[in-house]
RNA sequence: GUCCCCGUCGUCUAGGGGUCUAGGACACCGGGUUUUCAUCUCGGCAGCAGGGGUUCGAAUCCCCUCGGGGAUGCCA
């Protein structure tokens, strides 16, 4: 079994593609398959080297495994289209050669004009060119005039194919929309012409792509037919929509793989959620090591229909994902989002960076949280926001600094953490809600966070000094 | 316009004629734990697009309508 994804580099991996990309890779990996890596690069004004590379790199960092690709090379190469030319150029001359494609040379006007036409009466489409004798192509061709290469699409045929997803579909050839391009005036082919040529010659078993392009499957198929290749089996998964209901854009939110990997979600999360969407396990079981999601998947239990993709269930997974690493190799994560955020490890140890983290991840759905919530170990002071000052000016809050104040004076490093906040109830003789928020506010400078037992400790006598005696100074005049 | 695909809680879905008073997860709401927020945990709210059939019985099968999506000449 053999199977591919191929995308074309005109930006970054979308959210979409990155599902079918996953979904080749949970193949492959369960039915021991090839998976090739093809780049359809025919759009020129479009391509760039760059996409390419933010591409593979986007792939390689969601984990997911080919056997063959442009810079990998393999028996059946080269993985790049624009380096295949010649191959297409030899089906094309054979197309013309046994009518099944001819030269085109109408204007845009013309095919406008008579699409409409077609349309009005309610009748197919019929190209003008589609009759004329090869002398004729010859002779204009030779006049100098610009053309396009079409196929010759074959009256009262039907196209029908079983569809691994969608089941039995079937289309009528005069349905198809007529005669269509597949060499553009500038030589170049189009997508819908050579990708079954690459499938077939790539030895593609199982073509599993998006549900855009089912209605493009029996052009392909004709096309294949007209060449005598084989056509392989087709899977066409329900698209990513919106929650609108409309295509995934950028409005609804960050939409490439990149932004993603930028955001702090794990590869692992990513995958969990991309690999599930559209169907679910019997035991309802969701967060999944890759192994399990491999041994549980199947193409067969994909639904058909279209899935919202929901920020929210995968900003969950993906915090389950950060709650339950490994200490180390969360922490190792974690740092550069640190030093992004601005924050200088270079005199805190190790040690400390990971139990502050142990302590901080539960807070965290994605690893760039955790920028709000290291001031409060490292900084001397972390000047509260507007609700919190709201809160720390409050007379319950007032009673609590004050009596903090007098306290920490009073005991040592050694003491504090036991004996301070039970004096600080004590004196105050408030409990709950209005005890714990303020001394949050006060010590924290933030109204959540981690439990505040277990972060005094690490925030340490001579910060927590500091910050009560700046909230005395601001607060409590 | 024409063709193709799709339609179960707000979202992802389970369910494929009786076991469905339709199950789970996210989100939301409430209780518990946390002497606070979060985490965690328990509970609740909420759905078979509509209308016709077929059948003793339909979320499940058929038809129609409606709704959404996709394709339809130089994107892939």
């Amino acid at each position: 079994m053999r199977v591919r994804f191929a995308p074309s580099p005109t930006g970054f991996l979308h959210i979409g593609n990155a599902r079918t990309a996953v979904i080749n890779h949970l193949v492959a990996q369960k039915e021991n398959a090839d998976l090739i890596i093809r780049i359809e690069d025919t759009d020129k004004e479009r391509s760039t080297k760059e996409s390419e590379i933010s591409i593979m790199e986007d792939l390689k960092w969601m984990g997911i495994k080919w056997t063959e690709s442009p810079e990998m090379g393999g028996d059946y190469g080269p993985y790049r289209q624009t380096e295949r030319f010649d191959i297409y150029k030899e089906y094309t001359d054979k197309l013309i050669a046994n009518g099944g494609a001819f030269r085109c040379f109408c204007t845009r006007e013309d095919v406008e004009a008579d699409k409409e036409d077609a349309v009005k009466n309610n009748k197919p489409f019929m190209d003008r060119c589609r009759n004329l004798s090869t002398e004729e192509q010859e002779k204009l061709v030779s006049q100098g005039k610009e053309f396009t290469v079409k196929f010759k699409v074959p009256e009262g045929e039907t196209i029908s194919f079983n569809d691994l997803i969608k089941g039995d579909i079937s289309f009528k050839s005069e349905h198809i929309g007529g005669d269509f391009i597949i060499v553009r005036s500038d030589g170049f082919p189009v997508y819908n012409y050579i990708v079954i040529i690459d499938d077939t010659l790539m030895k593609i078993t199982h073509v599993i792509r998006g549900e855009d392009h089912l209605s493009n499957t029996p052009k392909q198929i004709l096309i294949a037919r007209a060449l005598g290749l084989p056509e392989p089996q087709y899977a066409h998964m329900p698209l990513l929509i919106g929650d609108d209901k409309k295509k995934l854009s950028k409005r609804h939110g960050i939409t490439s793989v990149d932004l993603y990997k930028k955001e702090g979600y794990l590869p692992e999360a990513l995958v969990n959620y991309l690999g599930l969407l559209g169907w679910a396990t019997e035991s309802g079981e969701e967060i999944m090591t890759q192994e399990r999601l491999i041994e549980l998947f199947s193409i067969s239990n994909i639904g058909k229909s279209a899935a919202v993709f929901d920020f929210r269930k995968l900003r969950w997974m993906n915090g389950q994902y950060i709650k339950n690493y490994d200490l180390k190799e969360i922490t190792d994560m974690f740092i550069p989002y640190l030093e992004d955020g601005g924050f200088d490890l270079s005199g805190t140890d190790r040690e400390r960076i990971e139990s502050i983290i142990s302590l901080v991840r539960g807070n965290c759905e994605v690893l760039s949280d955790i920028v709000n919530y290291m001031g409060i170990f490292l900084y001397e002071i972390n000047e509260p926001d507007e609700k919190t000052e709201s809160l720390l000016k409050e007379d319950y809050s007032g009673d609590i600094i004050k009596i903090a104040s007098e306290l920490i004076g009073c005991l040592s490093e050694s003491d504090f953490i036991e004996k301070l906040i039970p004096g600080i109830k004590e004196k105050t003789e408030h409990k709950g809600k209005k005890l714990f928020h303020p001394l949050r506010a006060l010590f924290t400078g933030a109204l959540s966070g981690p439990e505040l037992d277990l972060a005094l400790p690490l925030i340490g006598y001579d910060k927590t000094k500091k910050r009560i005696e700046y909230c005395r100074e601001k607060y409590l005049k």
